[in-house]
DNA sequence: CATGGTTTGTACTCGCTGGTCCGTACAGGC
DNA sequence: GCCTGTACGGACCAGCGAGTACAAACCATG
């Protein structure tokens, strides 16, 4: 067998397929779809432009692989949430925190979709794999939500794609709009101590949001 | 003079520029800036590329006056706010409401402030004009929050900024990610149903989160 | 009705960029 | 050693699209 350890170099096509997809992912959450160079793509591995059409055929073809696998990357995420054993507070707290945390640490992941969704979301809407696995979310948190009102600790009457709506619409936006809000307002959104107590408002929020209390009409 | 009522054709500086800018405001929220293309805008109007660059000198030129007439749209929007003699929880509810329907109302306006944020914010940055403008926001915000924590229907301690953020998010998220939402869940957003209800919850969301009471940690 | 500045139109340039042509090198089967 | 399919590379091309050269109208003056 070959050395796995020293970098055996041509004759992988594995690793150029892949190389190629990482580079894509970071051309394309800079700069977006039409202004991203297959040219630069191309810089950014050790491989060349011919190489990307070998693969992917097209800069089309090569943007949807590419959201195939950041939106594979979610499903990662989901896994690493505690199921079922604990409180469905406490869940919901963690599946708050996880999809923060993902958003956070991935904001290429964000402006990719940012970027699809300037698309129309062509792409997302013909691959089925995308779709199912999102979907996929929603029955989380149902499940999450219908055990927390049968404990009475969440209201009921609430729809679990609002629900995720809410949840992953602050923890989008202030990545997605990073830029902007960072100019008006001047505000880093990247400092630790603001993500911070964005992470504890953001399950407070929907915490808040669930509590049977029917104090706030 | 001459008649008003009339098109009165060429040599109308004023409605030329007005006519190219409504163009490119279009051009570019459908687009994007890269994939938007100045002869397409031109095609738009009545009037020619040469035009264009007669006015604004260069496509970017060009997005950094769309971008100022679009975020000025806003200011027209908040004035019509009911200002200090509303009770708090009443004026909150109204600003929730405002800045809802003034995204539900101006996809464009979404869609141009993604394509800004997927550019860097670097023509905003430039702006002090939209800069300002918005820092305006926090402003009112803060006046109400202080004014509902004096009379105790809001907790203390709330951000403005963090707040408004809150508030933005939501409203922002359901018309910028309409298209992959859409795809991935197959519910249209744009339905007066859908958008209706998605009104109540920020509302409601919004209201809770500011309650005094700290039954939700 | 000259005159000069402003507004408009046509036809062009020219660099860039997605995509391809044609060929080489490698690995394994026989 | 030969042969076939897969992996790879560099040079090239064609069309597109931002921006411009060159005027021609137009309008307000004197």
């Amino acid at each position: 067998m070959p050395d796995d350890q020293a970098p055996r170099r041509s004759r992988d096509p594995e690793h150029t397929r892949r190389a190629i997809l990482d580079a894509a992912i970071a051309e394309f959450a800079e700069k977006g779809f039409a202004a991203a160079r297959v040219d630069d793509i191309a810089a950014r591995t050790s491989t060349t432009k011919r190489m990307i059409y070998y693969y992917f055929q097209s800069k089309e073809r090569l943007f949807a692989a590419v959201l195939e696998e950041i939106y594979g990357g979610m499903r990662d995420a989901e896994r690493a949430l505690a199921p079922d054993v604990l409180p469905p507070a406490e869940a919901m707290r963690r599946l708050v925190e996880a999809t923060f945390d993902h958003h956070a640490a991935h904001p290429e992941f964000v402006r990719l979709v940012s970027v699809e969704n300037i698309l129309e979301a062509k792409n997302v809407a013909a691959s089925p794999a995308i779709r199912g696995r999102n979907a996929a979310v929603i029955g989380t948190l149902s499940a999450v939500l219908a055990r927390g009102e049968r404990e009475g600790v969440f209201r009921p009457g609430i729809d679990p794609l609002d629900l995720h709506m809410l949840i992953s619409g602050f923890c989008f936006y202030r990545v997605s709009n990073r830029h902007t809000l960072g100019a008006i307002f001047g505000r880093d959104l990247r400092e630790a101590e603001v993500a911070a107590a964005h992470r504890r408002m953001a399950v407070e929020m929907v915490l808040r949001y669930l509590a049977p209390v029917s104090s706030a009409k």
